[in-house]
RNA sequence: AGAGUGGAUCGGGCAGUCGCGGGUCGCAAGACACGAGGAAAGUCCGAGCUCCAUACAGCAGGGUAACGGCUAACGGCCGCCGAGGGUGACCUUAGGGAAAGUGCAACAGAAAGAAACCGCCGCUUUUGCGGCAAGGAUGGAAAGGCGAGGUAAGAGCUCACCGGCGCGCAGGAGACUGCGCGGCCAUGUAAACCCUACCCGGAGCAACACCGACCGGAUGCAGCAAUGCGCGUUCGCUGGACGUAUAUCCAAAGGGUGGCUUGAGCCUGUCGGCAACGGCAGGCCUAGACAGAUGAUUGCCUUCAAUGACAGAACUCGGCUUACAGAUCCACUCUCUUU
RNA sequence: GGCCCGUUGGUCAAGUGGCCUAAGACUCCGGCCUCUCACGCCGGCAACAGCGGUUCGAAUCCGCUACGGGUCA
């Protein structure tokens, strides 16, 4: 099973948001940017805007549940990921977000 | 059958596949059981725990407010009294003191506290003097209410009933209730200042303890000394206490470890109590993360429906308050019909 | 997570329980002035976060709720 480092710095997430290339779909959005580590760094992002604490635990959810099921398929060793919800991803279930990330990152050319 | 009152409970269950968190076992691979709530929420009260004198005094400040009990404690709960509402079951109630004092009561009104504008009566006479507070008018509130006697006119001036106050007797654990007697003096506001009684030291797990790389900081003045001033020890102020030089203290990372879950704990039975609650016996172990774990998907069952309410532990408890789709149970009240 | 503070027209804001039918400024609207615009002058619209309580009377006092901010490693 491929995995995953989380990031967990403000630095971190400030240098995506500036410099990284960015992909928006309605119930996601997604920042990237190549690093030399070898390895895949996510964080995943759920503003107060989306609602309470039980609808940002549904979101980073169903995110990390389409994350794990894209590693599956791809390998994303060498990429920093960012993941945004938005207010529509605390509706919607797991292949939807799972279809909107793997556009986004086909967009990005992260995977072919 | 209809309408209603009070209380309690549930908040789907089972199974399969992939994945997550800490725990136990294992060299490892892995295996095993466990894994959010009734409000986890708001942070409105009360405690445990930790540090600061195992915390002390005064002032300031804050809180509570009928009575009896429960509790570790409480502003909570139970019972009960008074007041108010309802035909009733039942519900609501920050419910001490206004005769300790001060303030306020706009506008209106003569007057908002020891009153007299219109008015009533007597004398005098066309203007005054004296008596009165029944009636009018204003107001949220007008000097106990209503009736009778009485009078020049009137007035608790006198009397009956009611209301309030004081005293005595009886009942009760007490708040209080009932009866009798007395005299009629007291407008409202204390969620205005205040008074009385009781309670509260301060801060909060981002507390605190230990380890800790790099770069750093503090240890003053007088005196032989005791000591004094200063400084520090978390407190709004004052006092008081403690410490004050060659080894201690402070500070210190994208820090690390502990604190971190066995506890005023839960369940069942029984006994005491109207109840809150307490005693005894037996059984059980039931999240512990540190960017933060429960998700995805499939099938079956119960169901009107379960894809669907409110909503996610962060040191831990006891309460309060607020949010909540739907469902179930128990006790009781009123009205109608039938027997 | 803990501890504090605040909420008054569209914006900034003042406000001793009664004179509040809520001051003022900017904005907006209408009119006057001007050849026209600006400036100026006159007039107007527009608010006490919500619910409940205390009081004769609440923007003000007391609770609860909602929203917005500050601070602590």
């Amino acid at each position: 099973m491929p995995s995953f480092v989380s990031l967990n710095l403000n630095k971190d997430f400030l240098r995506l948001y500036h410099k990284g290339k960015s992909c928006a779909k309605p119930t996601l959005v997604v920042y990237c940017m190549k690093n030399r580590l070898g390895l895949c760094r996510v964080g995943i992002t759920t503003g107060k805007k989306i609602g309470g604490a039980v609808q940002r635990n549904r979101a980073r959810r169903v995110i990390r549940a389409a994350l794990q099921n894209t590693l599956c398929a791809h390998d994303l060793a060498g990429w920093d990921l960012v993941f945004v919800a938005r207010t529509k991803t605390t509706r919607v279930k797991e292949p939807v977000v799972r279809a909107a990330m793997e556009d986004a990152l086909q967009t990005l050319g992260v995977i072919a």
